[in-house]
DNA sequence: TCAAAAGTGTTGGTGCTACACCCATGG
DNA sequence: CCATGGGTGTAGCACCAACACTTTTGA
């Protein structure tokens, strides 16, 4: 049992919609190696904490915790040579910020399209595109576009979300059918004005939950019965 | 960047339909810490592999790895309290071995129901639950299902690993209609003789796949046309 | 009154479950 | 020819995408 011991580190790949794209939250590196590059926001594990942990204290301080509605772990990044120097094991996770969240970054922090990133450092574009494909794929069988979207929001502006995301056309009437069959959504009662062009006025949604639910488990093999999910 | 090194190692929780049930391989430790309790094969990550080289290598030692049919990462367990002594990190992988393959074992190896475990040692409990439960969601919406099953079989054999591995019932008839409707099975032609009480004698399938492939992808958000798709 | 935007009604199609029925074998 | 187990036909339901239509606003 005496086997060989490894820095290991987290990496956050922080995604949220800003200005209509799907983007990444990275910072430039200032120092060798890899300098001038763009790198994922984390930093090495500490002794006491265990990587859940320790991926929230150091989005901590990039971006107010409280704005991050939904952190989970992609997978780890073990090739002996991803980075220079020292091995160091990367434990990679996917972070979604809501588009009215607005933290104050640091200088060197900025947000960038998922898909035309800027010269990254190291495997950082492997993690970046890896956290990409989850967030698509649960975005069509679970309620996660909650993290994605604002606190509140209309249908049409729900859409652009998910067309953002997902980057391809969404129907607003079909989204809006979905999403409320599986009483995700809920009207506040409220409406949005409407345009300088006119148009009638949206109504505003919320979602019922704010937490990761699955909504289509079991699609074929479902188990029997379970009288009373349906409500 | 001068963070501390820890220990990592390897896990996997090797599955498997055994006698009817869903079973994990499970090897009793000899020596303290935990002596007499049952582990989950793995060890320590060699400077020179990454973590998916090592799980195969460490594998290889316990079952022949060409029977393992499917391996994939599962998560970072990584509570600095989890194991005693010093600090060990550990990437857990699921790796499902079809019924037909009948590795000779160590002789402080066996297979044990997965929801009947024997005292487990550190937290390998807790990773064989999340193997089983992510085995069960991907069975479903996957053809995951030659991992289990040999490499030819009759529905009703088919029907009873998969009952075994999700733990209700399933109906044979609706089980080899959704299969052949997503093309994962393909008759060998042959049929297999009936038993001693008589009756039809079984036609013969095998999965026309034994790659993961993902059946149900974006069942609501699905991509636009992508036509001849259904072939 | 017209254009724009939001939202609802409706229709046709697909996939799924359940159940009834037919098929092929051993005794 | 009967019991046993395998396999197919089919009816009804739920879900869903597409599209036409109605509603509500600004100019």
């Amino acid at each position: 049992m005496t086997s060989p011991a490894f820095g290991h580190e987290v990496l956050a790949a922080v995604l949220g919609i800003r200005d209509g794209r799907l983007r990444v939250l990275l910072w430039e590196r200032a120092r060798d190696p890899d300098r001038g590059r763009w790198a994922l926001p984390g930093g090495g594990l500490r002794a006491d904490e265990d990587v859940e942990t320790s991926v929230r204290r150091q989005l901590a301080e990039k971006v107010d915790v409280r704005e991050v509605a939904h952190v989970e772990q992609l997978s780890v990044f073990s090739d002996p040579d991803r980075t220079p120097g020292p091995r160091t094991i990367a434990t990679a996770f996917l972070g979604l910020v809501p588009s009215d969240a607005d933290p104050v970054l640091p200088a060197d922090t900025a947000w960038h399209p998922v898909d035309a990133l800027p010269p990254t450092a190291f495997d950082h574009a492997a993690i970046a595109a890896s956290a990409r494909d989850r967030l698509r794929a649960k975005l069509s069988y679970t309620n996660l576009g909650f993290a994605l979207a604002p606190r509140e929001f209309t249908i049409s502006g729900l859409r652009e979300h998910y067309v953002a995301a997902l980057g391809h056309p969404v129907s607003a009437t079909n989204l809006q059918r979905v999403l409320t069959r599986r009483d995700l959504l809920a009207p506040t009662g409220e409406t949005a004005p409407s345009g300088r062009a006119g148009g009638r006025p949206a109504a505003v949604f919320r979602f019922t939950d704010r937490t990761l639910r699955v909504t289509d488990a079991f699609a074929v093999l479902r188990p029997p019965a379970q009288a009373g999910t349906a409500s």
